[in-house]
DNA sequence: AACAGTAGCAACCGCCAACTG
DNA sequence: GCAGTTGGCGGTTGCTACTGT
């Protein structure tokens, strides 16, 4: 019994990646698509496991990740959706689009939690806390080795739903060239190169030399799924789904305080 | 200037469900 | 139906930058 390693450990890069290393990877996808990360890492001359080259692709290097920071809009929605949902980040990801799973939750677990306990209220429940019972137990950094104790006390049970699937993928073509990997180049997000990422979005593109071309060229076609068009929009419209979404949940507070409701809300943004 | 403590976040780990033969 | 494989998720770690002393 037992589970094969996703890869083998032996020789492979570890660490925090190099943009050679993301030339490769992006490179690659560019030629041939998504999936098959086992095989990606070898195929695409990579000594990195397929796990985190997926992982590398889907938090950093997609085209359609928005880097920058959260809006209070944003805020406000990961809190909303963090009371419904719990900790399920990819569902939330999904209801805020270029954001992923592992930004929201590291923007939750840094700010957001933090702010709600210091706001009295209990991150984990989303109910206020008494006041003269300062619960601010600010789970202690453990160290992990026995990972065999699960949380006990007050676990929601778990529910096991239909994974969400990525509302979008998109697919960066040069004006210029048929395919973006043509003429060796290469998309890197902007975060790469540029250190006042204020929601910015993009890429820069370079060639083998590394020269930088004008990212303007690029034009970027989402292939949405037609039923995430009508419940999110099109990518530009992200403003107008968020608050969409922030609408119904509204509503649904001012008119209903019965929790079956918003739990059949929680229940529709799980299709 | 040097050091210690803290915060932020990229990356890793282990588990699980879906898929495949 | 079963076992192996793959992709995806949430929890956690550990590095780095920042801040305070």
């Amino acid at each position: 019994m037992g589970r094969a390693p996703c890869c083998s450990k032996v020789g492979l890069h570890r660490g925090p990646w190099t943009p050679r290393e993301d030339t490769l990877l992006v490179k690659y996808i560019q030629a041939h698509g998504e999936g098959h990360w086992r095989s990606l890492p070898k195929k695409a001359g990579l000594l990195r496991c397929g796990k985190s080259c997926r992982l590398r692709w889907m938090n950093y290097l997609r085209p359609d990740i928005k880097r920058g920071n959260i809006t209070p809009d944003e805020e406000d929605l990961i809190i909303r959706l963090h009371s419904l949902l719990g900790n399920r980040w990819s569902l939330i990801a999904g209801r805020l689009p270029g954001r992923t799973d592992n930004e929201i939750k590291n923007y939750w677990n840094t700010h957001l939690s933090k702010r709600l306990l210091s706001q009295g209220t209990d991150p984990n429940t989303h109910k206020k806390l008494p006041p003269d019972n300062p619960v601010v137990v600010l789970v202690p950094k453990k160290k992990r080795k026995n990972k065999s104790t699960k949380p006990t006390e007050q676990e929601k049970p778990k529910i096991h739903l239909p994974k969400p699937s990525r509302f979008t993928s998109s697919v960066c073509t040069t004006k210029s060239s048929s395919q973006g990997g043509e003429n060796g180049q290469v998309l890197v997000p902007w975060s790469e190169y540029i250190n006042d990422d204020e929601n910015r979005t993009g890429f820069l593109c370079y060639n083998d030399n590394h020269d930088l071309i004008n990212s303007s060229d690029f034009e970027c076609q989402s292939h949405h799924d037609h039923d995430h068009d009508q419940v999110l929009g099109a990518e530009g419209d992200s403003n107008d789904s968020l608050e969409k979404i922030y609408e119904e949940y509204l509503q649904l507070l001012k008119t209903n305080e019965d929790q079956v409701q918003l739990d059949s809300f929680a229940e529709s943004l799980l299709i």
